[in-house]
DNA sequence: TATGGTACTAACAAATTTGTAAGTAATGGG
DNA sequence: CCCATTACTTACAAATTTGTTAGTACCATA
């Protein structure tokens, strides 16, 4: 997000996983804070930059643009820019990231059946 | 990780998020720097601790703990530990995280795709 | 001339994650 | 008693991500 040192073992790390593990390096794409909630958001079309803002509660300009720039730059999202003052500019979800939909269903689903679980074994060992 | 703070903007903001969308939340179960390698380590059966180690290039001891604990807090991971002298610890896979396989190797799939195109792109642009 | 709306950017600070280096406990074998 | 082995812990430091605050440019309208 910011710019990152280039031969700290953190870096050398991330890239030796993210290049042994097609995994890891999957949820690395969609790994920000805010990415999959603005990914949800896209799935039915196109939104402008404060639509977005406006639907995703808490969520700063700044890390709005963050998170975007690195959605666009990983090829996930596209983003027009409308000759027009005051600006306009809206994002769209890229094909290779809708192929992703299917995907993030099942892990939604798993995501709330885990959810439950987690719950239940807690409440249970009261 | 280490502990956190109790009312910062960030964690409000964390829970917040996963709360409203079971994928952001999911996909935190297995958001850290080495768990889904972890997790695929485990996929054929039970490892100790040392093979994990061993099988993890680059993964120190503390940040293997660390990981192990969380993905056992999770339910993720099933911890046994023998009474034995030295000791022995092995680690499995649960069934709700069993579950996960199809999905990751869906994902995984989807990596591997994402990782062409991208490449394929930044060399066209060239 | 001042104001407003939109989509940002910049400088900085705080929080969080990750890595380094060293140490611990328990016990069997020499 | 001393050492080796295994699975950790602890204290600290570095790197990275996230959040705060205050701007910017553009032109139309009042």
């Amino acid at each position: 997000m910011g710019k990152r040192k280039e031969n700290s073992t953190n870096m050398l790390n991330e890239n030796y996983i993210t290049e042994s593990c097609n995994l890891t390096y999957a949820v690395c794409k969609i790994g920000g804070r805010w990415k999959l909630l603005i990914l949800c958001k896209l799935e039915n079309g196109k939104l402008r930059f404060s639509e977005l803002r406006n639907q995703i509660k808490g969520i700063t300009e700044r890390m709005l643009t963050l998170q975007l720039r690195e959605l666009e730059k990983e090829g996930l999202i596209k983003r027009t820019v409308y000759a027009e003052v005051p600006p306009r500019v809206d994002y769209e979800l890229t094909e290779i990231a809708k192929e992703l939909v299917p995907i993030w269903n099942q892990l939604s689903n798993w995501g709330a059946k885990h959810k439950e679980i987690l719950l239940s074994s807690v409440s249970s060992s009261i």
